[in-house]
DNA sequence: CCTGGGATTTTCT
DNA sequence: GAAAATCCCAGGA
């Protein structure tokens, strides 16, 4: 069951949250790659330095000002997709990076590289094709499978790769699920 | 036009 | 730990 679109339409950082545990889907091909999303980090607003839309609305972070529930995917260092959840209203910046995923095959965990965010893009086949597709489509989608991660087991921290964001680099915009393989630093 | 750096990862010393 | 891979964007000449 895809997660309807109202999940979105919750704050940021509350989405970030209830994103672990939930399950990434994506069909390229004929295959369907599925992965519990174990690592997210929100970025959130005009004035978050660590956010590409702190220097305004550009053709490439554009997405991320549309409306909440489409994927925003960019590439970083010429050679790296990120995909992320866009969160709030039109018009406002805002959005989820999955930063890793741990990937299930057959009903169990496989040995598939998703544990940072330009690895699962690339294990997923996602690439800026799939920059603002609504996350209902049959492409690529999230949905709930019964999975209720434990508040406890929740771990709150600082976002990887910001240090250039002065006090923002700070913020505990980071949640992953404690003891997970899969999540790509500690 | 040129330069520098980035929401990353791998490969080297 | 440092360097390299190499696209997108901002800022300065």
């Amino acid at each position: 069951m895809k997660l309807p679109r109202k999940f979105y339409n919750q704050k940021t950082l509350k989405i970030a949250q209830d994103l672990l545990g939930k399950f990434l889907i994506r069909k390229y091909r004929g295959k369907k790659y599925i992965g519990k999303i174990v690592e997210t980090e929100g970025y959130y607003g005009f004035k978050d330095r660590a956010s590409h839309a702190s220097r305004g609305e550009t053709e490439r972070n554009k997405i991320m000002f549309g409306r909440a529930g489409h994927a925003y995917i960019y590439l970083i260092y010429g050679m790296y997709y990120c995909l992320n959840i866009v969160t709030e209203k039109e018009k406002y910046p805002a959005a989820v990076l999955i930063r890793a995923v741990e990937p299930i095959c057959r009903g169990r965990t496989c040995p598939v590289p998703t544990n940072g965010p330009g690895k699962l893009c690339r294990a997923f086949k996602i690439d800026k094709k799939l920059n603002g597709e609504n996350l209902q489509s049959d492409k690529i989608w999230i949905e709930a499978r019964g999975f209720k991660i434990n508040k406890k087991d929740i771990v709150r921290a600082k976002r990887i790769g910001v240090d250039y964001a002065g006090k923002c680099k700070d913020y505990l915009w980071r949640f992953y699920i404690k003891g997970n393989s899969y999540v790509s630093k500690i």
